[in-house]
DNA sequence: GCACAGCTTCCGTTCAGTGGAAGGTCGGGC
DNA sequence: GCCCGACCTTCCACTGAACGGAAGCTGTGC
């Protein structure tokens, strides 16, 4: 039989890794042959090496067959710095936050031209949001992001205003409004949209520094900003000095 | 030169998760021969599989050459069941029961003979706990673990009770008397305790049903129950029923 | 009952992986 | 400033873990 019709310079390791890579937001759950395909691995070498991951606890396999990311990956993913250092100093301020407004709260870094959400506190009578603890949104439709982007590096910026996307009717896609707009969250010290992300959401967020450097901004999100900005602010601006005490 | 005198029988796939399994609480930063040495690996292998898990992003390396869990294995760990399913039902209702009560609140599920805490939301005045999201603690000395305890399969209850560890000179570690208060968990339908896990601290937790089965304990840990069991009781209550009719 | 999609198993061949040893780096102690 | 020890990095001849096409199996839909 075949066999050993290798491609050459690809490790092992590299697959297994291309494995836990064919996962995402959009394919939480996959078979065998969308891993095959979506790892480029042949069906036999997938099947293998879904058996060493699976049996180690990195994947399940749920009795229709199909795959899910396993216990023991979202264990030790708790074991990364981003768990234990920035998240664990602010959790207790977002949970007072959240105690004291009953808003969305949102903590967030950035991440090359994209925002990434560490920790999202909500209630059900909160504005509903699209973002998600580990998942990703743009930086010029939200507050959180506009907040990282006006503190980034002039090619990040340069990057992110060559392409703005439209979400909503509201989102700005003109490189000249945008800068105008981070030029004011330097100002003022805070972001704010208006169903730029979601129909119905706005925002407000605020920097936290690290020592001189913004690591993160710490936002909410609010079915309207009128009447409750400065509010809303100070009590931002508080938490997110403290945290950044902490850090 | 030597080499290839390898141990017999080990996959490469295991190898590079026996690296990943290294990392634990207790160790969540680690030098190249601290991995080594744990994964039970020769250094030149530890070393060719860190550089491959770490170019993937599974692990970051400090300046100090010390190895943490890299943000990629943070990423995908969001991708769990564990994270989408419960977790993210119960995330509003958490929330909206520390805005009511202000105490440490705690979503944990049974693994085996321990408790593991899927969510844990506090404030900055909130009753120290030594809980952490995805970490473990035993089934006797919390809230939550006594309520899992009361509903788990008598092999278990009987594994726990024949090694009762005291923490505090208030643990409960006669097997007779834990027998009693689980009767009476299933009785009132909520568990206490007081002082049991940590000095200072005393707890009440309520089980979290999917149709007749209990997948999950809700928490509460307060300075003192007095004059106050009842109310706390009503909202646990009330938060985990709603929790289990959206699961 | 048949066709099809997806999964599982096989196994001769081969190259990715092996690890002891040597060399390099760095920090601490004197 | 030097020396020592701990730790990390690199080497490479040899070999067995890994390879994957093909065949077989299973379940589903028509």
């Amino acid at each position: 039989m075949a066999g050993n019709s290798r491609q050459a310079g690809t490790s092992v390791t590299s697959r297994a890794l291309a494995i836990l890579s064919a996962f995402d937001e959009q394919h939480r759950t996959l078979s065998l042959s969308d891993i095959a395909t979506r790892a480029d691995l042949p069906l036999a070498t997938t099947h293998r090496l879904l058996g060493e991951l699976h049996r180690w606890g990195a994947l399940d396999r749920l009795p229709s067959g199909e795959y899910v990311i396993g216990r023991r990956i979202w264990d030790i993913g708790h074991l990364a710095p981003t768990e234990t250092g920035l998240r664990q100093v602010a959790e207790p301020f977002l949970h007072d936050l959240y105690g004291a407004t009953l808003a969305t709260v949102h903590l967030a870094v950035r991440e090359g031209t994209e925002v990434v959400y560490l920790d999202r506190l909500r209630g059900n009578q909160s504005v509903p949001v699209v973002s998600k603890v580990g998942g990703r949104l743009p930086l010029h439709t939200t507050g959180v992001g506009k907040v990282l982007l006006a503190h980034a590096p002039a090619e990040v910026q340069d990057a992110v205003l060559a392409s703005l996307t439209r979400i909503t009717p509201y989102t700005i896609t003109q490189p000249g409004a945008l800068r105008r707009q981070l030029r004011q969250v330097l100002d003022k010290g805070y972001a704010t949209t208006h169903e730029e992300m979601s129909l119905g959401a706005c925002s407000i967020a605020v920097p936290v520094h690290r020592h001189d450097e913004v690591v993160a901004s710490l936002g909410l999100v609010v079915p309207t900003l009128k009447g409750s900005e400065q509010r809303l602010y100070g009590a931002l601006h508080v938490a997110a000095q403290s945290i950044g005490r902490r850090l």
